[in-house]
DNA sequence: CCAGCCTAAGTGTGATCACAGATCACGGCA
DNA sequence: TGCCGTGATCTGTGATCACACTTAGGCTGG
């Protein structure tokens, strides 16, 4: 975890040093702030399992007190996404392999479920936005030299962006609580062998999903996308890294 | 909400008074008792929709500081069983039609896939258990006074023990954090007119799930399940406490 | 030289204090 | 009589301190 401030700053932020408001209509404070970098950190693979956490690191790395820290904390803990050992240790969980596969059996359903109401669903500017994301990272692992940050992005902004368009916000806040627990895993894998992008199975499980989301239908959408979760996870599998 | 401490004695708990380990394999904090405590009072329907809370109240009711219901609050606002208004006041969130009724799809679907599964993989205890809640509750809305607690706890556990069937942990989970949000309306709705409760609907879609789960039939399962929620959610619509 | 204790550093949890902002009722001015 | 301003009070948020507990490392005694 590198080193950055909330604050553009340096690090002394003693209070009341709110410099702007932001904006100011959603609710932003320090703990959600520390949250969200604590998430980002997470989904994106800068945490690895089992990595240890301490509330006052987190603190200081982020230019905040410890309160923010621990409310952020609370609430990845809460959700999963961290987990505090009877040590009084905070770390991001090892996942087993029983827990992955029973991970990707409710992925299957529940995702796969939002995509089949994505097609039902989905709206011309929505579909726009989805292919544009394919684009993206079907550019990008093509390239000779594969950007991983890059793909993995536009490989989240399109599931993400398939998921938005089945109009059910509460499902896709579901499926964002699942991807914080299995992205630590993901990314870790994917980063130590990027050749699976290459493979082209990725690519073609979302055109499948495109295909389908434009032609509305909905169980082709689900088949795709259960089948895009279905690989990678078997590919996840074989790399051996899950704790027994 | 009613006056209830956490522990037994009075009031004053300054700190470091823990009188009993309460058998210390789990972690059990006071910002988890309040949690849990606040929890069964939404899903019990203790707390109304749009009532409002405070730190401070909670903590008092519940004889502890301030931080645990911080801790507790704050997770729950995670969850969106509780919400934060930008005027700094947290309270119940008020549902809205369009809300609930997408939380409803979500949970035929969801649920509906618990079920599903619970009838693949429940085994006899399982089944004997989900029975037993099924007996309970079938007696007690048959009975001449119907204690509305009882009832509906009864049917929390019978749905409950069916989705814990399915062996799917984190699908409880999800389902637990669905039951929070929709919880306060419905208890405070079947409350205002306990008169469903008899006219058996209910009672007609246990038995239904009850057999297909005992029969492996899956897609019964889902059927009956699906028919249970959406009955219900119909009579609460009728109901017409909901916002626009 | 090795094993055992034992101290010191570090942990999360809880309490308390400080503060900015919102709310609301009361009182004074037009 | 009606309305606006104004201060007391209460809100969540953040900082800081205190404490019980774990853990790792260095010392001592064999």
């Amino acid at each position: 975890m590198e080193r950055r401030d909330l604050h553009a700053h340096g690090r002394e932020t003693p209070a009341g040093d709110r410099p702007e408001p932001e904006g100011a209509l959603a609710r932003i404070t320090l703990g959600t702030q520390v949250y969200d970098a604590l998430r980002d950190l997470l989904i994106a693979g800068g945490l690895a399992p089992g990595e240890r956490l301490s509330l006052r690191t987190v603190a200081e790395r982020l230019g905040t007190s410890m309160m923010p820290a621990r409310e952020a904390v609370s609430r990845l803990v809460a959700d999963e996404a961290l987990e505090v050992l009877p040590n009084r240790a905070v770390r991001v969980p090892v996942i087993t392999l029983q827990k992955f596969r029973e991970l990707t059996r409710v992925r299957i359903a529940v995702e796969g479920f939002a995509a089949a109401e994505a097609a039902r669903a989905v709206k011309p500017g929505d579909l726009a936005a989805i292919r544009e994301h394919d684009a993206v990272f079907r550019h990008e692992v093509r390239a000779p030299e594969p950007d991983l940050e890059r793909a993995m992005r536009a490989n989240r902004d399109l599931h993400f962006a398939v998921y938005e368009a089945a109009g059910l916000p509460s499902l896709v806040a579901i499926i964002e609580g699942l991807w914080l627990r299995i992205g630590p895993v993901l990314n870790l894998d994917m980063r130590s062998s990027p050749r699976r992008l290459a493979e082209g199975a990725a690519q073609a499980h979302h055109a499948d999903l495109v295909a389908a989301l434009g032609a509305g239908d909905a169980e082709g959408a689900r088949a795709a996308l259960a089948a895009d979760i279905a690989a990678s996870a078997a590919f996840i599998e074989t790399t051996g890294r899950l704790a027994p």
